[in-house]
DNA sequence: GGGGGCGAGTAGT
DNA sequence: TTCCAACTACTCGCCCCC
């Protein structure tokens, strides 16, 4: 049972079934722990639970924190959503007070069967290692700086601390804590930026330690890992075995463990704790009973398990958080041991999949299996930034423009590509937003992205009447990822990429076809013999067995991103690595920029220039769009483009983007410009240069396309809170986390196509 | 009706 | 003086489409 790879946690979100409107999520400030002080807003205060935190004056330091946060946008996001969530622990309580003596008595006959499922497939045969570095970022810091040591200290900015040490600790700083409030707890505090390259370079020396324990260890993070020491204790015992004064299982597993975190630490100086135990859950749970530099050892018995299991705080245990926290304590359980007690009310409160976790957690059960995570597991890539608030479009669009280079770069090194594309926002209010977008062809073309990007965007700044929306962070995700292959590093264009993914691609008669040109002359299809020394760092998703995605035939007849960037030269780059020279297949000008990011500039205008409703064209997927001579001064390449039939004056035609058009509702940026900007909306004004022209278009189509953007846009009319979920549908574990004794395990795989 | 996409929410480091 | 991250994974409800 549990045989698969460990996930990052065993679990499911147990929310109340009924809470149709989830709550806003209430990350607390101390995440694992208890907040008994400052009433009302539960989830700003202080935990005291974590390791080095205890015997505080939790008072003290929640009045700080309270002070600090009080009146801000932060505090009065939090206090709304824990209002909301109060309302919905009301609406819970009342329903399970409703239930009948018999309903319950039912629903407790029936999870008493469930736990004999799950008894009948208890693996008490492994001997699971949850290895966790001490307080990890700061520790490497204090290790290459002496001076740190014995300081309180914390890694991250002033904006927020990744982590403290535990000096800081005995001040109430901590992680998820921003600094200025570290600062006020502890004046003191020597705040030091991260640094990832040391971090990592950390965690690839210890996880090579790890191997040797277990080659087949699941990293959950750069600073812990799932060891299964089961072999190696039966390999190895003879050596730790002094003569034969026998030692028993905790004995043999103790000093082996001891032995593998004294590695650890004279290798890098770093400590780490440890937890022993039967499976992943119980063994996470007890890394973290000793910390630091600790570890602890539960015995593999049904007994033991069970008694330790009872006492435990829920919030000990990995899944359960600030919010089902609360909803459990709103029950009456607080402690792992009353989810037995009250197994009934729970099977009749929430989803199948939440209680069975519960059962699963009472039971002392987890997975007792490891697999190790490659890069091609990875489901999700994704890339943002937080800044002060604005609303001024110009920056927001230069904001999203670089996030999705880097995010390209990223994919790049990684050699993925991906076919979702979401844009992510977060209001000055603190309120999330995500937008995605399926592309039909999976890319990693930082155009693409851009452009896809600014389209949502755009549709989400005009949707937002009263007031121009403010934001404090852009994000942009890529997902359905697969292995990029060698034709892959073709990407599509524009035009084909924003074109509906769903529709039936009309014969897809592409008229233009693309000059074949040999691309990636390497580094490609190198597959076969690297298999890389380097444990298991798996640096992209190459080699993989797994599917690839492939490349549609029609796709090879379409313009592909060549004929995007198609200077001559640049055919052999074929990436949309950086260059010099870039042509651009929207006005068609050849364009010399220092960057990629002033290409990107520039290609945003044109798009933003030259969208206009989808007069959708079958049969040519080309961008034949006219041509405008304002942006750059260097324009020498004037040929003609082979491709395109309108060149002059002649219609704008987007397929860029899919289902709704987010420009403007008409017509040609006419070539009568010679040296200014015509706004293509308005028709009316023009512009010298092209930062004024987006504000001044910006404002335009604000008015002139709002009502057809709102007809348009997918945009649901923003989840009317009135959607009761009282769907009588029935719930069922879903393939994924939870496995059913018997059922055989899922490996959902979201690799799309492959043909 | 069921499956898939999407968005919100929760959780972890 | 002000100031509350970045990244990943998973679940669940809703809605659309076949
Ligand atoms: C909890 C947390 C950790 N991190 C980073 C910094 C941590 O050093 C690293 C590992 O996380 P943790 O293992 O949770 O914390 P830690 O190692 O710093 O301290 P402890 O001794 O209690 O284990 O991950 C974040 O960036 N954000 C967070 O919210
Ligand atoms: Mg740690």
């Amino acid at each position: 049972m549990y045989s698969r790879r460990v996930c990052v946690c065993e679990g499911s979100q147990p929310v109340h079934r009924c809470s149709g409107i989830r709550m806003g999520d209430t990350v607390d400030i101390g995440q694992k722990g208890a907040m008994a002080a400052s009433p009302g807003l539960k989830n700003l205060c202080l935990n005291t639970h974590k390791a080095g935190m205890q015997g505080l004056d939790t008072d003290k330091i929640n009045d700080i924190i309270k002070r600090a946060s009080e009146g801000s946008r932060f505090y009065q996001y939090k206090q709304k959503h824990q209002q909301q969530l109060n309302e919905k622990l009301e609406v819970m309580k009342n329903e399970a007070s409703s239930f009948t003596e018999e309903q319950i008595k039912k629903a407790t006959k029936q999870m008493d069967q469930l736990v004999q499922e799950l008894e009948a497939e208890r693996d008490l045969s492994r001997t699971i290692v949850h290895v966790d570095m001490d307080m990890f970022y700061a520790a490497v810091e204090m290790r290459d700086d002496p001076s740190l040591r014995d300081k309180p200290m914390a890694v991250g900015s002033t904006g927020m601390l990744s982590t403290s040490n535990y000096a800081a600790r005995r001040y109430g700083v901590r992680a998820a804590m921003p600094g200025f409030i570290g600062k006020k707890l502890c004046p003191e505090l020597i705040i030091v930026p991260p640094d990832f390259t040391k971090y990592k370079a950390a965690s690839r020396e210890v996880q090579e330690i790890f191997s040797q324990y277990d080659p087949g260890f699941s990293p959950m993070s750069l600073d812990e890992a799932y060891l299964d020491i089961t072999e190696f204790l039966q390999k190895n015992s003879a050596l730790y075995v002094d003569e034969d004064d026998g030692m028993n299982h905790e004995q043999l597993s103790q000093v082996v463990v001891k032995e593998m975190r004294g590695k650890i630490e004279a290798k890098t100086q770093l400590t780490a704790s440890a937890g022993i135990a039967a499976n992943t859950r119980l063994a996470k749970v007890c890394s973290d009973l000793n910390k630091p530099n600790g570890q602890y050892y539960l015995p593999q018995d049904r007994d033991h398990i069970l008694q330790f299991i009872a006492s435990l705080s829920i919030r000990k245990v990995c899944g359960i958080g600030n919010v089902s926290e609360q909803h459990l304590q709103a029950l009456g359980v607080t402690q792992c041991g009353q989810l037995m007690e009250k197994r009934g009310l729970l099977r009749l409160l929430f989803s199948e999949t939440s209680y069975y976790n519960f059962l699963s957690i009472v039971l002392g059960l987890g997975h007792s299996t490891l697999s190790a995570w490659t890069e091609r597991d990875r489901k999700s890539i994704s890339q943002e930034t937080t800044f002060k608030g604005t609303s001024d479009r110009p920056t927001l669009f230069k904001l999203s423009a670089d996030l999705c280079q880097e995010l390209a770069d990223e994919m790049q090194r990684k050699d993925i590509v991906g076919k979702v594309l979401t844009l992510k926002i977060k209001t000055t209010d603190f309120k999330v937003k995500t937008r995605a977008q399926t592309l039909s062809e999976a890319t990693r073309c930082p155009q693409v992205m851009a452009a896809g990007i600014k389209k949502i965007l755009l549709l989400e700044m005009n949707a937002a009447t009263d007031q121009p929306l403010s934001l404090r962070l852009l994000g942009v995700r890529m997902s359905s990822l697969a292995a990029s292959e060698v034709g892959q590093r073709r990407q599509a264009t524009l035009t084909q990429m924003f074109s509906q993914a769903a529709k039936p691609k009309a014969a897809s008669t592409t008229s233009t076809t693309l000059p074949h040109t040999e691309q990636q002359p390497h580094q490609s299809e190198r597959g076969t013999s690297r298999e890389n020394v380097e444990t298991r760092s798996d640096n992209n998703m190459e080699s993989s067995a797994l599917v690839k995605e492939k490349i549609s035939p029609c796709r090879k007849e379409t313009p592909s991103i060549e004929h995007f960037l198609s200077k001559p030269k640049l055919a052999e780059v074929a990436e949309c690595t950086r260059i010099e020279v870039y042509e651009c297949s929207v006005c068609e000008e050849v364009i010399n920029v220092e960057s990629l990011e002033a290409f990107n500039q520039h290609l945003d205008t044109c798009l933003e220039l030259h969208s206009s409703p989808p007069v959708r064209d079958s049969k040519t997927d080309n961008n034949c769009i006219n041509r405008d001579k304002t942006v750059t001064e260097s324009q020498k390449n004037e040929d003609g483009d082979p491709h395109c039939k309108e060149t002059s004056g002649g219609k704008i035609q987007s397929d860029i983007f899919p289902v709704d058009n987010c420009n403007s509702n008409h017509g040609p940026s006419t070539s009568s410009l010679k040296q200014d900007l015509l706004c293509p909306v308005c028709e009316q004004r023009s512009f010298r240069d092209v930062t004024s022209l987006n504000t001044h278009m910006d404002e335009c189509l604000n008015k002139a396309a709002i009502s057809e953007l709102l007809q348009e846009v997918p945009d649901r009319p923003l989840k009317t809170d009135t959607a009761k979920n009282q769907t009588s549908k029935k719930r069922r574990i879903r393939s994924s986390q939870w496995v059913r004794p018997g059922e055989a395990m899922v490996t959902v795989w979201l690799v799309s196509v492959v043909r």
